[in-house]
DNA sequence: AACCTTATTGCAACTATGTTGCAATAATAG
DNA sequence: CTATTATTGCAACATAGTTGCAATAAGGTT
């Protein structure tokens, strides 16, 4: 039970996540909305968002937050099981919907996978 | 050229990552040598030794820098190329020499990728 | 061994990302 | 319209990591 009430500032979020394919750091996200509202808010309303499974997050490169619409992701069940790609010539990151197998380890248990792919986009190539 | 001189500080770093087959987080190390050296001069010392290829860095699930020794790494072409593991129970850190196989995406270049594995190690499966 | 050059270190101050407590505000049920 | 309480803003804090600069010390040279 993530988001119970659809304030001004939620709706203003997903509206831009709506309005691209791409993911959206944090930081990026909060120098957009500087004038719109609190960086806490923000925090806490991604936060919200994630547990209800309409984003999920991950960790870029350098260790910043990222968000991205959810498409596979079921609100029981939502790690981000394909990887994520980020674009070194414009910086762009978005999902990459491949799968990615991690080979099974000899007594051990994976649980979840994170993958992280830097490259060069469609665009930059 | 990273390291060139040999210092006590430098000894004392690369003693403890030779003591080990696991992977140190920066905290890890900051709190175990806060009564021998600065905490800048970790940073730096493990920069330096990342240079040189004797050491090698990834983030963990929550940002933090970790480092590992080189096992296969040439001072050339130095990516970590394997997975990175960390169990969920105990925390330990380490690499899996196995290989995580990429797939091409139509119009993109990948150039290189991480991949951190969360799950058990063989003492707490 | 004493000296010189400069790589290395320590320190303090700073940046950046993210978190917390609490009072004020506003969404929604009744 | 009112009451409840989820949500927000703010300020203060926490933590990871960086930077500039003066002090120190490694290691080559004499």
């Amino acid at each position: 039970m993530g988001v119970v009430r659809k304030t001004k500032s939620v709706q203003t979020i997903l509206e831009i996540f709506n309005q691209t394919e791409e993911a959206i750091s944090v930081v990026e996200l909060i120098e957009r909305l500087k004038s719109q509202m609190n960086k806490t808010t923000i925090y806490r309303i991604l936060e919200r968002l994630e547990e209800d499974a309409l984003l999920h997050s991950f960790l870029g490169h350098d260790g910043v937050k990222w968000y991205a619409k959810c498409h596979e992701c079921s609100s029981h069940d939502h790690h981000d099981v394909h990887p994520h790609f980020q674009c070194v010539d414009c910086g762009k990151v978005d999902c990459v919907e491949i799968d990615v197998t991690i080979p099974k380890i000899p007594n051990r248990q994976v649980m979840n996978s994170n993958v992280l792919i830097r490259g060069r986009c469609e665009e930059c190539v």
